[in-house]
RNA sequence: CGCGGGGUGGAGCAGCCAGGUAGCUCGUCAGGCUCAUAACCUGAAGGUCAGAGGUUCAAAUCCUCUCCCCGCAACCA
C-alpha cells in the first residue's frame, strides 16, 4: 500500500483565521480524502505555531495570560477545521513537551556537528520582521528592505546555523529536481534567488533578554530558538520523529508540504537544508498555491475586508435555509473550483454565490433531485440493474472523467478535475432531454424506462465518488437518497454497474438556489 | 533599467512552456421541453488574442520593443 503524507503550513495564531488558511486547509483535505479514497495510506498533518515575539504582544494586547491566549486561538482554529468538515489525522502545536524535545535534540545534534555554531553578530535588527539584516541590505534610509520599518542595530552573541555549507549541494539538488518546488513559476523565482544572493548562515537563537516565548536553545539557557526553526520542525516531530520510530519511517518523507506563496523561501530553501544537516530525506515537493484578493484588492486588516470563514459558512447556511454542512460543502467547492491551481483568485459574495447557483443547485442539485423523482414516479423508487454496460450517450464524457481525474486530483488540482466531473454531469442532464423518459412514461415503455432510469442512478452515483475529495457531504447526501450505504470511500466502487438495486430514498434538493435579491 | 503578476468576445478565465481550424463557465437573445430548484436541453449573436516589429510555410503561442493595469509598511495562506 502507498502511503501518502502531506502538511499545511501550521499556522501563526496571534490572529484569527481566514479564507487564506481555510483554502490551503480544504486543498490538503480535498487532497487527503482522494488519496484515502484510491487506497492509499495517508497522514495528513495541520497544526499551529505559537511561538514568538508577536504572540506575546498580540496577547499583551488582549490583556491576557499568554497561554490562555494560544489556547483560545487554537481552539477557533480548532473549530474552523471541524465546521470545514477537515480530515487531518493530527494537530501538532509546538507547545506540545513531545516537539520541544525533538527540536531541542535537533539542536544539539547540529551543534555537536558543527553546524550550528556561535558567533558575535553585528547586525540590523528588525523586530516586526524578526530578521537580522547587514548595512548593504538595509534600503536607503537605513530601513528593513522587507517591510521598511526602522532596524536597531545590534551587536550580540548568536548562534548560527551553516546555511552556506550547503549551498552549492542545494544548487545542484534543485536542478536535478525541477519538480521539488511547484509550480514552476516558483521553482523558478527560488533559483533566481539563490543565484542572486549567495547563503547567509541562518540566525537560529534569540537571545532571551529580548524574546522570552519560545523553547529554550537547549545548548545555552540564556537564548530561546528561532521561530522558524522551531516551527519547521513540526513537519516531523508530528509524525513521531524521535518517539515512534516506526510511524516516522513509514511516512516521511513528505509527499507534500501546502504553503502559501509567501513562505515560500523558508520552506524551499531553509527546510531541505536543516534536513540535510540532519541527514533525513527531504520532501517530495513543496507546493506553493496563490492569494485570496478581496472584491480585486488585497486582503489585508486595515482595509478590513478580511474574510473570516466562520462568518461566511454562517451567512451562507442562512442563505441556504440552515444547512451549514451543505454551506461548509458549497464553500469548499467554491474554494477549489474558483482558483486555477497555483495561481491567486477573487473571492467575492457574488461569484460565490454564483457558482452554488448555477454549479450545485442547477447542474447538480437539480439533477439528482430530477432524477430521484422521476425514479420515485415512474418505478415506485425501486431501480433495478438492466445491464452492465455504460450507455454509448455517457461513454466519451465518462472516460474523459476517469482518464484526466485521477491524474489532476493526485496533484492537488480540483480546478480541473471538477471540470471534468461536471461536463459529466451536464451530460447525465443532456441524456435526460434525449431520452425524454415522460414519453416513455406516457407510452408504457416499461422496460427502456427501466434502463433509463438505472443508467441515470448509476451516473449520479459515480458523481457521488468523485464528488466526495471536495464536498464529503454532499456526496454522502446523494448515496444516501441512492439508497447506498458506503461505509468507506474507495475509487473502486465508482466503477459502472456495480450496483444491483437502488432503493430511493429523496430528500430535499441537495442546493437551494439563492434568491440574489 | 527595483521586484513580481497580468492585458484573449459583456464578465471571469483556459490555451502560451513542447507554434498549425480561438475554447470553457457566467451573462444576453431566440427556440424546445416538462421529470425538476423560473431549473434542464438546443441554437445564435459577440473576439483584428493590448500595440508595433521580427522569426516561420504557419504566431494568442517564440524573439525584440512600446503602452496599460494590479500588488509590493504591518497583519498575512
Amino acid at each position: 500500500m502507498n502511503k501518502f503524507y502531506l502538511t499545511t503550513p501550521i499556522y501563526y495564531v496571534n490572529a484569527n483565521p481566514h479564507i487564506g488558511h481555510a483554502y490551503t486547509n480544504v486543498i490538503c483535505d480535498c487532497l487527503a480524502r482522494f488519496r484515502r479514497m484510491r487506497g492509499e495510506k495517508v497522514f495528513f498533518l495541520t497544526g499551529s505555531d505559537e511561538h514568538g515575539e508577536k504572540i506575546q504582544q498580540a496577547a499583551l494586547k488582549e490583556g491576557l495570560d499568554v497561554d490562555d491566549f494560544i489556547g483560545g486561538k487554537v481552539e477557533i482554529f480548532r473549530q474552523l477545521w471541524k465546521k470545514l468538515g477537515l480530515s487531518h489525522d493530527f494537530f501538532v502545536r509546538t507547545s506540545w513537551p513531545e516537539h520541544k524535545r525533538v527540536v531541542k535534540g535537533i539542536i544539539e545534534k547540529l551543534y555537536q556537528n558543527g553546524d550550528i555554531y556561535k558567533s558575535r553578530y553585528s547586525a540590523f535588527y528588525c523586530v516586526g520582521c524578526e530578521t537580522f539584516w547587514t548595512k548593504v541590505q538595509l534600503d536607503q534610509q537605513g530601513n528593513c528592505p522587507e517591510c521598511g520599518r526602522i532596524s536597531e542595530q545590534i551587536s550580540e552573541e548568536n548562534y548560527f546555523f551553516k546555511l552556506s555549507k550547503y549551498e552549492s549541494w542545494f544548487k545542484d539538488y534543485l536542478e536535478k529536481n525541477p519538480d521539488f518546488i511547484k509550480p514552476r513559476i516558483r521553482y523558478n523565482e527560488v533559483k533566481k534567488f539563490l543565484e542572486g544572493h549567495p547563503l547567509t548562515d541562518l540566525c537560529v537563537s534569540r537571545p532571551k533578554k529580548r524574546i522570552s516565548w519560545g523553547i529554550s536553545l537547549p545548548i545555552d539557557e540564556d537564548y530561546i530558538v528561532y521561530v522558524w526553526f522551531d516551527a519547521l520542525i513540526n513537519y516531523i516531530s508530528g509524525i513521531g520523529y524521535g518517539s515512534d520510530q516506526e510511524k516516522f519511517n513509514t511516512f516521511w518523507p513528505a509527499d507534500v508540504h501546502y504553503i502559501g506563496k509567501d513562505i515560500l523561501r523558508h520552506h524551499a530553501v531553509f527546510w531541505p537544508i536543516m534536513l540535510k544537516a540532519m541527514g533525513l530525506e527531504l520532501p517530495r515537493c513543496i507546493f506553493a498555491h496563490g492569494w485570496w484578493k478581496i472584491e480585486e484588492e488585497k486582503m489585508s486588516k486595515s482595509k478590513g475586508n478580511i474574510v473570516n470563514p466562520f462568518n461566511l459558512i454562517d451567512q451562507l447556511s442562512g442563505l441556504m435555509g440552515g444547512n451549514q454542512e451543505m454551506a461548509a460543502d458549497a464553500f469548499r467547492y467554491f474554494l477549489m473550483r474558483e482558483i486555477p491551481a497555483g495561481l491567486d483568485g477573487n473571492f467575492s459574495l457574488r461569484a460565490l454565490i454564483g457558482r452554488i447557483n448555477s454549479d450545485l443547485a442547477n447542474d447538480l442539485g437539480n439533477l439528482v433531485y430530477r432524477s430521484l423523482n422521476m425514479a420515485c414516479k415512474y418505478a415506485q423508487g425501486k431501480v433495478e440493474s438492466t445491464s452492465r454496460q455504460v450507455p454509448p450517450e455517457f461513454e466519451k464524457s465518462l472516460m474523459n472523467l476517469e482518464e484526466n481525474y485521477g491524474f489532476l486530483a493526485q496533484e492537488g488540482n480540483f480546478f480541473k478535475a471538477l471540470d471534468y466531473l461536471f461536463e459529466f454531469i451536464r451530460r447525465i442532464n443532456k441524456y435526460i432531454e434525449e431520452v425524454k423518459p415522460w414519453n416513455l412514461n406516457k407510452e408504457k415503455k416499461e422496460k427502456q424506462l427501466a434502463h433509463f432510469l438505472y443508467s441515470i442512478c448509476e451516473g449520479i452515483k459515480i458523481v457521488s465518488f468523485y464528488l466526495y475529495p471536495v464536498m464529503p457531504k454532499a456526496s454522502l447526501s446523494i448515496q444516501r437518497q441512492l439508497g447506498i450505504d458506503s461505509k468507506t470511500f474507495s475509487l473502486k466502487q465508482a466503477r459502472w454497474g456495480m450496483t444491483d438495486v437502488f432503493q430511493i430514498k429523496k430528500e430535499k434538493p441537495l442546493f437551494p438556489r439563492i434568491d440574489v435579491n
